[in-house]
Parts: structure tokens; C-alpha cells; sequence
DNA sequence: GTCTATACCTCGATAGAC
DNA sequence: GTCTATCGAGGTATAGAC
């Protein structure tokens, strides 16, 4: 097999069991028994765990670029993209319920870790408020764009930690509907108390 | 020295060293280096690991509970007891932007181990909702108070996530401003767009 | 490029002296 | 009630055959 199909393999493994074990608790073994290779085929890709979660985090980030990338071109106008990013709640509710936002629980992780990887995953979500800020000022709010998208991404990751901890699903829901009217009630220049 | 005490070390320890570094990451010489014992005296006191973690979440229970219970009895009113409850954000701000919430980051790490103490842990939250419907209840939104207190949850969590993910205070408290805007929107009667 | 074998460590947990 | 000594399992990482 070519070495980067391997590679590709590998963090596409970890990428999922990073996710639903947590970074930590994943060994290379569940890594190589998920991928179907030895344990010491692994060094021959990468020489330390770390460096499997650098190409894990950088694969993670592609990716949200690239979905950004996509409703930003498919999105009728800033208003339905926003609306996009708050419906990854309700498509992904299955994993979510079982094992929460994938940035923010990774975040959480590295963060009691002490990870020098940590910054790197936090990069994601600065992605994510990146491309909100930009939905936000074409809305209208370019003073406050940074400030509306973390206060949204944070209400988000909120469903998100609360929907785990419950399996929540209708509450999920809920919380979507009271974005979405949040973000008409914006849309429309309303008074919007304390967002 | 007394068992009750030594007992009481092991768990505090355990308490600061689950929220400060995880519960998986953290083993058993962590703790007993923190507490000044052998790991060996470990045994006397908890047959296994899980059996720490039981007492440690039941300890964050009953802190919890107690909490609420001088609130409720020092709280001016219900808006007030409320307000309390939101500051929490800003009182343990260094902790949170370190370590996150200590409720919400270990049902994270519980739901990605797939751990029978999840739900205790989820628990705490429960404590937490059960205590803030019965202020919305009290502020004239009794049919609503389960999903306001859930809201109001949700959203100090997804503060807790971002703040700890890019160690923002101002953002912290920005968002602190606009809770309590909302609250005052609330207790006005005004319509209130997503909650 | 992939394998087996293994070194070395830390973990949770146990046994038994004091 | 606390200690030291130790076990077996499982972790990361390495060496070397194929």
C-alpha cells in the first residue's frame, strides 16, 4: 500500500477515535486494530502521538475550511449561511448526544492536558468566528461581527456540552428555533437585548 | 490520623486534580503525592479508581446543593438569585479560562469514556436546572422555567468552552452583560426573540 | 512499507510487614 | 492506618527481519 493512503488511513482512524474516546484514552493500538495494521508499522508514519494529533487537528481544519468554503457559496445570503452553521446541531445530533462538539470537547481536553497542541485546536474555532464575522457584518453589524459570532459559537457549544450530558435531542431543537429567531430578530435591526 | 480525614484529603485532592488535569489523566500517585500518603494507604480508603470519582462527584453534589441553598436564602429576589448564579462566570473566571467548567468538562471526559458515573455527573447539572426553574417560575414563567433554566445553562457552558479555548476574559464578561440584559429583558415581560 | 519482538515505563491493584 | 514491595496489564517507543 502507498505510504500516503497508510498515512491518510491512520489520521482518518484517529481523527474518529480521538473524537469518540478522547485523545488521551485512544492507544495506538485502537488506532492500528481500526486501520488493520501492526502497532510498529505506525513509526514508520509518525514518530510520536503528538505528531498524529498535528496531522488530526490540521485534517479537522481543512475540513472546516473547505465546509465553510462550500456555504459560502452555496448560501443565498449571510443570513441563511448563519443558519447553516447553527443546522450542524441538529445533523450531527446523533454524534453530538454521544460525544459533544468535536472542537470544543478537544479544546476542553487539551486545555487539561496542558497541550501544546491546544492553540492549534482553538484555531478551528477561530475559523468558524472568522467566517461568522464576516456573515454578520454583511449583516449590517461590522463593529460588533467578532463579538455576535463567538457569542454565537458559544451558544452552540453550550447545546452542545448540555445535549451530551442529557441526550437531549428536544432541547436541541429548542435551542436551534431560539437561534434562529435571535437571528431573524438581528436581521430585522431589532433591539436584540444583550445579543 | 484519623480515616474520615484522610479520606476527606484524598477526595479534595482528587476534587482539584480531576478538574485540573482530568479524571483519566490523573492517577493514583498524582494523588497521593498531593496528599502526602503512599499509594499503597490508597486501598484502605477506595477499593478502585471509580470509587474515587463516586465520591468526588458526590461531593460536588452536595457543594453544589449547598451553594444553591445560601442563594436562595441571601438572594434579594429571584432575578437576584439568578444574577448569582451567572457571576459564578466571573468569580471563578481564572479557573474557567484554565480548566473550563467542572461540571461540564467531566461529563465531557465521562461521556467520551463511556463511564458509568456520566449520569451522576450530569446530575450536578440537574441540580443546577431543578434550582434555576424555580426562579423563572417565581419571575411569572412557570410553564417555561425547565427550558429557560436549561437555556440559561447552556449558555454559561458554551462561556465556559470559549473562554477557556482562547483564555478571553473580556469576553467572559461581555457575555455576562448579555446574560444579564436578557434577564432584565425577561423580567420586564418584553418579548423576548429565542429567549 | 510492513511485520514481529521487545525494551521500558506507568498504571491500577494486591500482599503483607509494622 | 500506613507503609514497602511487587504483580500483571497496557502504554509509548525502538530494533531489526522481511
Amino acid at each position: 500500500m502507498a505510504a500516503t493512503d497508510t498515512r491518510e488511513q491512520i489520521v482518518e482512524a484517529a481523527d474518529r477515535l480521538f473524537y469518540e474516546q478522547g485523545f488521551d484514552h485512544t492507544s495506538f493500538a485502537d488506532v492500528a486494530a481500526a486501520v488493520g495494521i501492526s502497532r510498529g508499522n505506525f513509526y514508520y508514519h509518525f514518530k510520536t502521538k503528538d505528531e498524529i494529533l498535528d496531522a488530526v487537528v490540521a485534517a479537522r481544519l481543512d475540513r472546516t475550511r473547505a465546509m465553510l468554503d462550500v456555504w459560502e457559496h452555496e448560501g443565498a445570503d449571510p443570513a441563511d449561511r448563519i443558519r447553516r452553521f447553527v443546522r450542524i446541531l441538529i445533523d450531527n445530533r446523533a454524534k453530538i448526544m454521544r460525544h459533544g462538539c468535536p472542537v470544543g470537547t478537544l479544546c476542553n481536553e487539551l486545555a487539561k492536558l496542558d497541550h501544546a497542541a491546544k492553540n492549534a485546536a482553538a484555531a478551528i474555532f477561530t475559523a468558524f468566528q472568522n467566517w461568522l464575522a464576516v456573515q454578520f457584518a454583511a449583516l449590517g453589524h461590522a463593529e460588533e461581527a467578532d463579538a455576535l459570532a463567538l457569542h454565537l459559537l458559544a451558544r452552540t457549544q453550550g447545546v452542545a456540552t448540555l445535549a451530551s450530558a442529557f441526550c437531549d435531542e428536544a432541547f436541541i431543537r429548542r435551542e436551534v428555533t431560539g437561534v434562529e429567531a435571535w437571528l431573524a430578530a438581528l436581521q430585522g435591526g431589532r433591539d436584540i437585548a444583550g445579543h
